[in-house]
DNA sequence: ACCGACGGGACCGCCCGTTGTT
DNA sequence: AACAACGGGCGGTCCCGTCGGT
């Protein structure tokens, strides 16, 4: 790998946090500067435009924060507790963890809702994938006989992962994971329901 | 009431759409000009600042979709189809009813949350006070026998506000009801297992 | 006229100077702010862009030329004495007067040649105007016996205009008036050889 | 010729199209590197600075409608036939023959007027090149009996390119040769009545 | 109460030229 | 000899807020 690609992938790395805080098409450049330790024409080299870096950027995160989830998911154990490691990650999220800001497809998606289609392109297909991931985990269940047959494993993610984005900016609002754990117990109590064994 | 606080009135009405739309902080004065049909001078003697403007034209959003949700809540019918309709109030928000660019409790909270404590706390007595009108609905519904005396009303309105913010923001993105559709559906569910004829 | 009007006015004059010298389009507005006094937001009141201010001063400094081209055609005298009053105009160009930087027209010209149309489009207006200018006095000196009728009036203004213009760039090249000497004693020259008592 | 000084002169002329369309002066580097196909590095190689390459490039213009011009002097005819050749030159610029973009010494001089000493110095040589250049011509008409000998050859030298330059510019505003047709048939005329024979 | 005019500054993007590396 | 990378700074434009005038 070239010293520049290096470069480029630190820029990325480190703007993603200050952009998930500032805003991703808000946050000056200026500010990249000093996140970086680059002048602009540093900066510039690597990127067209700070739309640009902006896109990339929220795709960072974004895969951070799969990669977080996909981890959620794949551990051991029954598919409720698989999704209530899923519904946790917004709570380390909460906590700044893998990135600090809240979610970065919430905040890309009211962010660029009007302004910026390309933004709001990447955070409707990462907001998909995340869909996608809970409802395979779901079929899953069915597969392994945990879950009903019957259960709507399209509408269960959906809701899983609505509750959870809620929730989070609501706990975000107010400080604290009080809504999140909430959300939690919910979602939790609705994977029993769908049990066979229930 | 004075000519002069009717302008001011007007201001903020005309603000607020083109606010909830491109950001309470974000939105530039020279908009605020075209939508109001104001120079800057006629502006700044109403409001100190422009984050003044800002947190004016929130509170009338807010208070907007307060009404909104009143009335919802407050119609003839059952616990149940009273909440429905409450699910459906993020509907015409998708739609632009009764203010463009969503909810704008939701966008405020994305935007100001590390910039503008001020905001931020409105937003949060906001959110505060749209937990409260369901939680209050949830409890007549206990003292009216139609829902168990043993609900944790205060969990099951966060659920229904952190579900309906979160569907109502995967809705945006994906530019149709699909998400609130589904998520009206699951609180649906939710509330009829928790009314003492199930 | 108001305040503001004036100052409009009195940033176009200002400009006209610096932008024939340095160039209409090349000159940066720092050294407008300079040359004015004002800052870039007193400035960017009163034109919509820097192209904008570009042509209005080129208008200006056309209309500047102008003027005093047309009091020398329009003094007392035969039309070569006229004309020869014209050629001298260029020789005042030479000295800065009525404006430093040598001809607007041609200035305009050449530097808007690729880039700007709005420019260049303005310039061919002005080019025509001097040249119909001295069309008119010609076809004065027709009907007044001076001139041989068969004379192609057209064809000698577009030479007189071409010859000055020539005539005046390399003047500036060297620094002193010496091809416009000659070329105001050549166009004497083919007056008086248009005139019927030659 | 060493390879590197074949590149260098490769620069040049691919650049020298361009500055005398954009400016000598104010075409930036990025149009030259992509007028080159070369990076910034491979440029500064050849070359101290910008200006530099303007110089070398300015030259290069020159030279080509050195050759030009001395071609249609030095072939076969009339000293009244070559100059009228000469005056064609400039009707080929006006189609970008030898190089697009108009005279490029009518170009130097009025962009470098104030700015670049350098570069006006340059184009004050070329210029009185030009006018040598036409001058000898006129000498050999004299010289071989086809002229008057009382000819004021530098006076008629001066005109001829006087005019030259400034219906080629005329004509460059129009996009059409008109006053480039008219000038070049004032000037058969003139030489014709300075013709022994006449 | 509203507007016109202006200051002072931040914004993004591009500029030219240098350096280190290959 | 060519390029990638970067610094330092200027480019035009737009920003918010103030102040005098009406």
């Amino acid at each position: 790998m070239r010293k520049g690609e290096n470069t480029k992938l630190r820029i990325i790395a480190q703007s993603a946090e200050l952009l998930n805080r500032k805003g991703y098409l808000h946050a000056p450049v200026s500010e990249i500067m000093e996140a970086t330790g680059l002048k602009k024409g540093g900066i510039y080299n690597h990127f067209e435009s700070k739309e640009d870096l902006a896109r990339e950027a929220l795709s960072y995160a974004v895969q951070l924060l799969g990669h977080r989830l996909k981890e959620a998911l794949s551990a051991e154990g029954t598919v409720t507790e698989k999704v209530l490691r899923f519904m946790q990650v917004s709570q380390e999220l909460l906590l700044g963890v893998p990135i600090p800001g809240g979610c970065p497809v919430m905040n890309a998606a009211v962010e660029a809702d009007d302004t910026s289609p390309e933004l709001r392109e990447l955070a409707k297909q990462a907001m998909d994938r995340m869909v996608s991931m809970v409802q395979r985990t779901l079929q899953d269940g069915i597969a392994s006989g945990e879950l009903k047959p019957e259960l709507d494993t399209e509408a269960l993610a959906s809701v899983i992962v609505a509750t959870m984005e809620g929730a989070l900016m609501m706990s975000r609002l107010h400080g604290n994971d009080h809504h999140l754990r909430i959300a939690a117990r919910h979602i939790t109590g609705v994977l029993h329901s769908a049990c066979l064994t229930s």
